[in-house]
DNA sequence: GGCTCTCCTGTCCCATGGTACAATATGAAA
DNA sequence: TTTCATATTGTACCATGGGACAGGAGAGCC
């Protein structure tokens, strides 16, 4: 609850009925007459949320702002609003990972719907992400030289082939590895790789002998 | 390079003259008059291709059809024809996985570089669903034990714990293991929970227990 | 010059994984 | 009944992983 509803609109009176409408569905709001705006203040990713946008705005457009956003990876869904929506705009919106297009009019219990929607659906992307990020900080504590070594663990490569592999001895390897598995608090091998899947920074094997 | 289109749409002088269009393209094409002609069959989703479909047509309509294939975890590319557009179809198809969602009259270029687009997705997904086929063909050979073995393997477990949880000994699990690594063909344990991780049967550890 | 961090190296010892060589038991299928 | 797949267990032996204990070399910082 009290997940931030941002709202993108260049007509005064439709922001100020929405905000009403929407802070008796218990939402936070904030609102903004322009995309320039928005990403003066840029909303917190980190708060539960969703930007309820027009797609038509003096300035830059509703789909460029949305644009702008995917660039800086905020996961803020969006959900559009227009009066008259062109389908080449509906499509390019979607597929650019918009939760919702509504035309206006439209009926507050279907916004709301759509802006619970959004909201949902952030919240699930902002644990995700969360998990991903601690796992993210993990990795970039190790020293290069064991972030090569964690590169060849999770490829199945015996120390003995690491050694080889960088030039030293096994003994070595043996040291790094500790240090990968103590700081990637992680007590198995079987862990370890599950991580890299999911960061997707595991190579198919061949491609690391370069 | 001669992939099929599947073109679904009860107007037959359309059909035809997009027929001749595609196939000026370098397209194997077939056409259907309603969404039961084409279930009934049933286009094979091996053969690199898509699907053209009109919204409106007799019977089940265009979006109908849609959830109906996915159900049957089709992968061929849906591209959305129709005369009017409303947006809330648009946004379902589109958010139902449709390649794109275009509207009559349509320019053939325009309509060809959808198409291009959604035979290549095509390509993609369908070397994504064998890589992965294949893995699931391999985990399936594993006995009800090998496979009981395997979960408890990706999940991190040494062989005297397996033992244990699963009432036996060691030198039973070892045999057990070795069988597992010869029937997923791999070398290391590394590429094992690669497998496992990418197949999605990886739980995270103390769910097992149970 | 000290101090810290990274990287590197060594020996000893034990736990774990893996393999070769064998063998038993059970149930289903031919 | 024979045959086969499955599941089980055993004894060795060796390779690999990993901890305890100990130390050195070079770079950057106060």
């Amino acid at each position: 609850m009290h997940a931030y509803v941002h709202i993108v609109d260049d007509d005064a009176s439709f922001r100020t009925a929405l905000e009403r409408r929407l802070k008796l569905a218990g939402y936070r709001v904030v609102t903004y007459a322009s995309a320039r705006e928005l990403l003066d203040q840029m909303p917190d990713d980190e708060e539960a949320g969703c930007i309820v946008l027009d797609v038509r705005i003096p300035g830059m457009s509703g789909p460029e702002l949305q644009s702008r956003l995917n660039e800086l990876e905020s996961t803020l869904p969006i959900v559009f609003l227009t009066g008259h929506a062109d389908t080449a705009t509906t499509v390019q919106a979607i597929k650019a990972g918009a939760e919702d297009f509504l035309t206006k009019p439209i009926a507050s219990d279907q916004l709301i719907e759509a802006i619970d929607r959004a909201v949902a659906r952030h919240q699930l992307a902002r644990g995700q992400r969360t998990r991903l990020d601690s796992l993210r900080a993990l990795l970039a504590r190790l020293t290069p030289r064991e972030r090569q070594v964690f590169d060849l663990i999770v490829c199945g490569r015996i120390n003995k082939q690491i050694a080889h592999e960088l030039g030293t001895t096994e003994r070595t390897i043996k040291a790094h590895r500790h240090q990968v598995m103590e700081k990637m608090q992680v007590q198995s091998l079987a862990e370890l790789v599950s991580i890299a899947e999911r960061l997707g920074t595991r190579q198919s094997g061949a491609e690391l002998k370069a």
